[in-house]
DNA sequence: AGTGAGAGGTTTCGGCTGGTAACCATTTTT
DNA sequence: AAAAATGGTTACCAGCCGAAACCTCTCACT
């Protein structure tokens, strides 16, 4: 394609630099975090730590089955730990790790542009 | 995509609500936004309008069909609008709408956590 | 001891979606 | 004429997503 521009601008480059290269940080981040629940699992384990049930309280529609999987996705993408907190009346804690609370702006974008472009409920 | 009752997607998905009381503005753009394609493909329409192959070209790893599912869906929420520019070699026009366009600072946030979490993976 | 609630999940079973490969029609280039 | 480029469609299948049911364990109440 039409990278042979190399002395023009530096400036332009920083926003086609991805276009017909091999790895694209836009699609890695999305293979990641790309999926239905993935953002808002993590913004409420951002807001505070929790256990599985009242995770999925907070999350509101998902099914167990789907936070389930989605947690042990995350957990194995190193975005989410889990810890048991508890052994006899068994009791787990999940929360964020450095790498998943570093996606805050990114989730927090998200759900700016939500609020602005697809406020239609009520 | 299949018939009538799956693009309901157009209007009613706006209207996610999370099992009964809260909206979530972050579900409801992660249910647009979040699919593997669709933040490279409004990326690569950011940068310029382009055709159909060409769009494939620079997303690099998507399948023609997978395109073009995507766009319809896209076109369908009204990020993306299809223009036909040309009939006797006939040549469309995708480009992004000003709704899809304000999605841009979402889309650079997920590039720069890619670019500074994700550097050399896979 | 029995019942029920709450925590933390797993199982089952479809339907929808994402992905590969093949194919098609038209026009331009070689 | 043959090849390549443009803009897709169709067939087919693996895998993910989701609803509902089910499971174990502990605690509280009676």
């Amino acid at each position: 394609m039409s990278d042979t521009a190399s002395d023009s601008e530096t400036e332009e480059q920083l926003e086609v630099w991805c276009a017909g290269e091999e790895w694209c940080p836009i699609t890695a981040t999305a293979t990641i975090l790309g999926k239905k629940w993935h953002p808002v699992i993590i913004h409420r384990l951002i807001a505070e730590p929790r256990g599985f049930n009242d995770l999925q309280r907070a999350v509101d529609g998902i099914s167990s089955k789907v936070l389930s999987d989605s947690l042990e996705t995350l957990e194995g993408h190193g975005l989410v730990a889990r810890e048991v907190v508890s052994e006899k009346p068994f009791r787990v804690e999940y929360s964020v790790t450095d790498r998943g609370g570093s996606l805050e702006p990114v989730i927090e974008s998200m759900r700016e542009w939500g609020e602005t472009h697809l406020a239609a409920e009520g």
